[in-house]
DNA sequence: CTTGGCTAGTTTC
DNA sequence: TGAAACTAG
């Protein structure tokens, strides 16, 4: 039983007891922990794209005030710390991030196997996954009975038999931190609450190498100290036009929003929000959150993309240069869901994102129809044929999707660079 | 001044 | 369903 409709202009939440036991598992500073040096552990560093981005940030950096929002570019941290160690990201560094997930995948897998029932896993992102333990802690007090499992130190808690489920939570999270550790040499947190958006809030709490439980009871003293884009989902547009309109700030200001006006907040391409949308928010803002843990091992699509400085792709060669940077990554790619993840693709979709910065872009788009809406010679260019490499890897009722093309223009154009991805779809 | 950038995936219309 | 908008790190 989740938490079901509940009436959050008069909710007491912590009468709204939602009895299950959910873990956020999160990788600290992911890319870090995969790509660093072993020697430079430490110190502040971050890595950086080969464009000059950073993409992942180390907690020492994060100290200095180095992050994403605020330093984007390599050069900028470098302002802020001399010394920043620069990770430079390999050439194949998504494929490494995805061999990365894949073992902790199986480690997380190996701990969750041996409870009984195995709990739910839901693979969230590559560094993040959710997993729901509530059948598990369940079968433990139907075959213990509570009183025999409860710890004499917990006892002191009187009518808190949901915290000592959560507790209890802790144990098996402490365990897949281990296995992680054991496994790949990798540090994780873990967040443990009664649904997700308690779980996910709960694991950023007390990085790196922590385990956080959010009991419902607790939750309301500290909804004053997380932000709103500290809620899942909150954390873009959405977030930004809700602060603004109401100025708020907190979790805690979000639950005195009027469900009414929530739902006539106006985003996503001038449409309203709507009344449902708008349940769902106001209820994260109360630490409740229904989204069920759904048993995902993996993202349903797979994309490769690049984006490529300078090209407009008005001529044929530039064309044939993407293809010919693209099959490597492309076959690694192909290889690598095969292998893991035992599955092959059965629709391939390419698309263009065009950035014309000099207002030519009419031009730029009349010629690139006529470059690549001529779809079967440019999968022929690849070898998307009889003679092919990548039919090995291809589904036998493969479809080739159309081709799309996206035309994206900037406000402040200063060049022009186009991005483009080749996504498949299983 | 001189760019907000990059890549991967999901949601919504 | 395709295309665009969105989230996230």
């Amino acid at each position: 039983m989740a938490a079901g409709n509940v009436d959050f202009r008069t909710c007491n939440y912590t009468t709204a007891r939602d009895p299950r036991v959910i873990l956020l598992e999160d990788m600290d500073q992911f890319e870090v922990q995969v790509f660093e040096a072993y020697h430079q552990r430490g110190f502040p560093r971050v890595v950086v794209n080969y464009a000059g981005l950073i993409t992942a940030v180390s907690y020492e950096a994060k100290k200095l005030g180095i992050n994403r929002d605020a330093t984007p570019r390599a050069q900028d941290a470098l302002k802020i710390c001399r010394n920043l160690i620069l990770i430079q990201q390999p050439q194949d560094a998504d494929i490494k991030l995805k061999e990365a997930s894949y073992k902790i995948r199986l480690a997380v897998d190996s701990v969750l196997q041996s409870l009984n029932p195995p709990p739910v896993f839901q693979y969230s992102s590559p560094d993040e996954s959710y997993i729901d333990i509530t059948a598990y802690i369940d079968s433990m007090e139907e075959r213990y009975g509570y009183d025999n499992l409860v710890h004499q130190d917990l006892k002191y808690w009187e009518n808190c038999s949901q915290e000592v489920r959560l507790i209890y939570g802790s144990l098996i999270g402490a365990r897949i931190i281990k296995k992680i550790l054991q496994a790949t040499n990798y540090q994780s947190s873990i967040g443990i609450g009664c649904n997700k958006s308690i779980a996910k809030i709960g694991s950023a709490l007390h990085k790196p190498g922590s385990i956080t439980i959010l009991a419902p009871t607790g939750l309301q003293q500290f909804a004053e100290f997380v932000k709103i884009e500290g809620i899942s989902g909150l954390g873009g547009k959405l977030g930004d036009v809700i602060k603004h309109k109401f100025g708020v700030e907190t979790m805690l200001d979000l639950q005195n929003v009027r469900h009414v006006r929530l739902a006539k907040t106006v985003t996503f391409n001038g449409n309203w929000i709507g009344y449902e949308k708008a349940t769902v928010i106001l209820n994260k803002a109360y630490g409740l959150c229904d989204d069920e843990v759904v048993p995902i091992k993996y993202a349903s699509t797979a994309t490769v993309s690049h984006q490529f400085y300078g090209h407009t792709f008005t001529r044929t060669q530039y064309m044939t240069e993407i293809l010919e940077l693209y099959v490597d990554k492309m076959l690694e790619r192909l290889h690598f869901e095969k292998r893991n993840h035992n599955r092959t693709p059965t629709t391939l979709k390419f698309s263009i994102f065009l950035t014309n910065r000099n207002n030519i872009h009419a031009k730029l788009e009349n010629v690139m129809w006529h470059e690549i809406n001529n779809k079967g010679k440019m999968i022929d260019s690849f070898g998307y044929d009889n003679t092919s490499i990548i039919p090995q890897y291809w589904d036998k009722n493969a479809q080739v999707d159309k081709v799309q093309i996206v035309a994206k223009f900037a406000d402040n154009p200063t060049q022009v660079y186009a991005v483009s991805a080749f996504s498949f779809m299983f």
